[in-house]
RNA sequence: GCGGGCGUCGCCAAGCGGUUAAGGCAGCGGCUUGUGGUGCCGCCAUCCGGGGGUUCGAAUCCCCUCGCUCGCCCCA
């Protein structure tokens, strides 16, 4: 069949999702405002000379999976992969480190064409955090904290931090060569896509999951030995911020980071729930990439998180998802007539703007079944306007939640708390109460704000 | 780009060569011509992702194709 639907990789998040994704933007907003850290937004949209010169030509993510085309005017143009390189082109374009040191976060969608599979979709979104200026150990330090600190808040379990330095371009370049000479020795040991990126990108066969190139490597020279005394030094920093911080972390010499512009510090947030794509949370220090993207020499540090992976982690949990219904109606209003349907149409507007939540039915269906879904949609209340209470100024009021012989079992959606009385009950309107039209605003108002 | 699994109504789901393609949820209508959640009755796939083939006969077997999904690669 050809019917109409989203391109793959595309995703909608629908009604019953958008809760958690709200809460969970929210949180991490207020983590930080806290911190300290700005929010900045940049397009959708970049030239794809940023991502190839930020990123790194030899790249999976540059070399196979970017959304390129030409626009009208012949310009490439690329749906942005990730999020550091158009905050730094967007800070040096507006000149934001001239001002100083700059702590920004991003949130939104990222784009990258790949097969989809668990945590992995081709528009999926990230939340990050870019720290521009910040050279010393301790914001490395901050940075990782403010990630795992989200994290924990969120009421994420079993994550674990691995920790690596790359040193400088100079360590690694030194490091490379030794790694090249030994795994040279080595080569038919290595699978195809291996011995491919001995010439190209040597440091990626690190992270391999190939079975015999894991064995190989475990003989393989560490990083760590290579890198010089200093960068050793600065990573030992690094390591004690985290112990005076109580964040525990393994070290792992093959984390290598697939994007070229890391430097020194690297670091991945990964939980053994999500499958095989472990990481939440990834980034790292990128001293040369400010300068690569035609700016001054400015250290920085920054990470970003998987929101699908986030989500997929706190829907195992029942933590977050309790307190996350949708908003419930505090009134449902019944009506039906002419000038009855008129009359609600006024009333609902009146309440909303007193601040309450109010569905109006707007089906001119029957009485029976308007109720039906009064009901259904968990409203505290009923208002009741038809014609006849309309002559009379009135509107009738009838609670909805009271509790009733038998009516609790086989209930479907949000059940739950059996709402008594409420605040009207206890100011004397037990029960169906008939009102007038400008009491009920006014009672409402002032039940609402309560 | 390469492997594995799957594709029947909006959702869940029976069926496994001959059925009018079960059932449940949701939806709609009615019993109750202005009053809710229960109950009862009725309606809701000429069609089984699409195309071809085998057969007297296919949702059920074969081929192709599309889509979904999981994994590899890579990354958040």
């Amino acid at each position: 069949m050809d019917k109409l639907q989203s391109l793959r990789g595309m995703v909608d998040l629908l009604p019953e999702h958008t809760p958690l994704w709200q809460w969970l933007e929210a949180r991490a907003r207020l983590h930080f405002r806290r911190a300290g850290v700005s929010e900045i937004r940049t397009p959708l949209l970049e030239v794809t000379e940023l991502f190839a010169r930020g990123i790194g030509e030899a790249t999976d993510v540059v070399g196979k999976e970017m959304y390129s085309f030409l626009d009208r005017g012949e310009r490439s143009c690329t749906l942005r992969p990730e999020g550091t390189a158009s905050v730094v082109r967007a800070a040096l374009q507006h000149g934001l480190l001239s001002q100083g040191p700059q702590r920004l976060w991003y949130g939104g969608p990222m784009f990258r064409y790949e097969r989809p599979q668990a945590g992995r979709q081709r528009q999926f979104h990230q939340i990050g955090l870019e720290m521009l200026g910040f050279a010393d150990a301790r914001s490395d330090v901050e940075a990782i904290a403010i990630a795992w600190d989200l994290l924990a808040d969120l009421g994420v379990q079993g994550l674990a931090l691995e920790l690596n330095s790359l040193g400088t371009s100079a360590d690694r370049a030194n490091y490379r060569q030794q790694l090249v000479d030994f795994l040279q020795v080595h080569r038919e040991l290595l699978d195809a896509d291996g011995q491919d990126r001995l010439e190209r990108n040597p440091l990626r066969i690190l992270d391999s999951k190939h079975p015999a190139t894991q064995a190989l490597l475990v003989e393989a020279p560490s990083l760590l030995n290579c890198l010089a005394p200093e960068s050793r030094e600065r990573f030992e920093q690094v390591q004690a911020g985290l112990t005076a911080l109580q964040i525990p972390f393994q070290l792992n010499p093959r984390l290598v980071r697939g994007l070229d512009y890391y430097s020194h510090t690297a670091f991945e947030i990964t939980s053994d729930q999500l499958g095989a794509q472990a990481t939440v949370c990834g980034g790292g220090r990128y001293d040369g990439l400010v300068q690569q993207l035609g700016g001054p020499a400015t250290a920085a540090i920054g990470w970003a998180l998987g929101m699908e992976r986030l989500v997929l982690l706190l829907a195992q949990g029942d933590a977050a998802a309790n307190d996350l219904a949708a908003a419930v109606p505090d009134l449902y209003v019944v009506n039906r007539g002419a000038a009855a349907e008129l009359a609600a149409l006024r009333l609902a507007r009146e309440l909303r703007a007193a601040g309450l939540v109010v569905e109006l039915d707007a089906s001119g269906a029957a009485f029976k079944k308007q109720f039906q879904r009064a009901d259904r949609s968990g409203a505290r209340w009923a208002a009741v306007l038809g014609d006849s209470e309309l002559e009379r100024g009135l509107v009738r009021l009838k609670p909805l939640r009271q509790q009733r012989p038998g009516a609790a079992a086989g209930g479907e959606g949000a059940d739950g708390e059996a709402v008594d009385g409420g605040g009207l009950g206890g100011k004397g309107l037990g029960g169906e109460a008939e009102l007038r039209l400008d009491d009920l605003v006014a009672l409402l108002a002032r039940v609402g704000s309560a």
